[in-house]
DNA sequence: GCGCCCAACATTGTCGACAATTATTACCAA
DNA sequence: TTGGTAATAATTGTCGACAATGTTGGGCGC
């Protein structure tokens, strides 16, 4: 029952940020369309105080842009954007994995090993289920970046370029074609860390997710038909 | 009494924004003080409903923190903070040292070069001017970040941590104490870019911003003093 | 005196209405 | 028809007021 008002928040604009971002997330909010206020507020039964603070922050998370007098449009999906944004993933993941093997604790390189190892027996038994294959994913990364430590780099990775990742995830075909690699190279990197190598914990955490966009941009260059598609008929209105 | 109003932007909202970060920044707004909107309302003769717009985007900026049914507070200035920007700052500024060495163009690496010859003269003529010689080397930084052509760090780089590098800048003595040395460093930057060795340019501006981010770490801890000082003295209230 | 509870106050969150700016439409002329 | 222009409509920006939540101070019981 994802549908109205799914979580109560503290207050209106922080749930509407939320509400918003998902929904722009999952794509029932067209790409590069126009949002309009007063619809909007209607949609959502709120007025359009909270709501206009609410654009404000997706506009900080880059979801949305918003020009003067002109009004608020969702953004685009580009390729060159897309790669912008993998090449800042690399260097701050790489970061993050360079701190988390300075300062990771013992007992959390053991639980991640655990969690590699589920993973890996996930793919013994189901020979691909993508879907939790890609979360499993997810939360070795997110430990990661817990792991370093590093309360900036955190807040950036999970809020601000998260929603974006997912968002061009979300839009393109489910690229994730060799979990069996992807689980080799997190294997790599946490031996890298465990052995406190820091040096190539981020080296190896920076070519994992190279080749993680590299994959990406294939398959969004293929798909670009449809891209086309989607951003034509929701370009103007 | 701040001066009224000196640029007037589109918008209100935006114009608070820019002028609270400025007050912060530099200052006039105290280290961890607590933010009263109908007070700050009133100071800026705006309403309250731009003003929380303006909260809003200073929160993503990082500059204040910000609890629902509660309050604003200006962010306090902590050295673990300190130390986690310039961390990013490292990653990332050197991600663009890389693509700046790919994808610069030949006239802009001259310009760059006469930059540098500029502004060795000057070290050459005044012995040492810190203030312009610190904006020479932001303006070194500046064209590196415009360089890589990565829109997404640009701005990140230029909006959202800038504010927050200039206030550690402003609130700790001026660091910056040997500007040759720092030039010597640019200068190998941009050999690094010009020969198109991107591996190279990226090493050198990480291990370049590192070094800074010692002395600023150093010079901080010194006068650790006057941080304990100046943020409790504006803690409550 | 000390601690708890309740009431008065202040601050934040939300709303509806008005002002300012932009987009649209109708109309006229070439 | 086409281009430009003026009037109109719609949308965004801003404001003041009300509702909801937090905070503070005084009084009461122990």
């Amino acid at each position: 029952m994802e549908n109205v008002t799914p979580i109560k928040s503290a207050t209106l604009s922080d749930d509407l940020a939320q509400q918003l971002t998902q929904a722009i997330v999952e794509g029932s909010m067209a790409l590069g369309s126009k949002i309009s206020e007063p619809e909007l507020a209607k949609r959502y039964g709120v007025s359009r105080g909270p709501l206009r603070e609410a654009l404000v922050k997706l506009e900080s998370l880059g979801l949305i842009t918003r020009t003067a007098n002109v009004g608020a449009r969702v953004i685009d999906l580009k390729v060159s954007d897309l790669m912008d944004t993998f090449a800042m993933r690399e260097a701050l993941e790489g970061m993050a994995a360079r701190q988390a093997a300075e300062s990771m604790a013992d007992e959390e390189i053991q639980a991640l090993y655990r969690l590699l190892d589920d993973h890996q027996m996930f793919l013994d038994n189901n020979q691909d289920e993508h879907y939790t294959s890609q979360s499993g994913n997810e939360d070795f990364h997110q430990r990661i970046i817990q792991g370093s430590q590093n309360q900036k780099l955190i807040r950036l990775l999970n809020q601000d370029l998260y929603a974006t990742i997912q968002l061009y995830r979300r839009h393109t075909a489910d690229s994730r074609p060799e979990p069996r690699q992807a689980l080799r190279e997190h294997k790599a990197i946490l031996d890298a860390i465990a052995n406190r190598e820091g040096d190539l914990a981020e080296l190896l955490m920076r070519r994992h997710i190279s080749r993680a966009a590299n994959l990406l941009k294939k398959a969004m260059l293929q798909e670009s038909v449809v891209n086309e598609k989607s951003s034509r008929h929701s370009a103007q209105k």
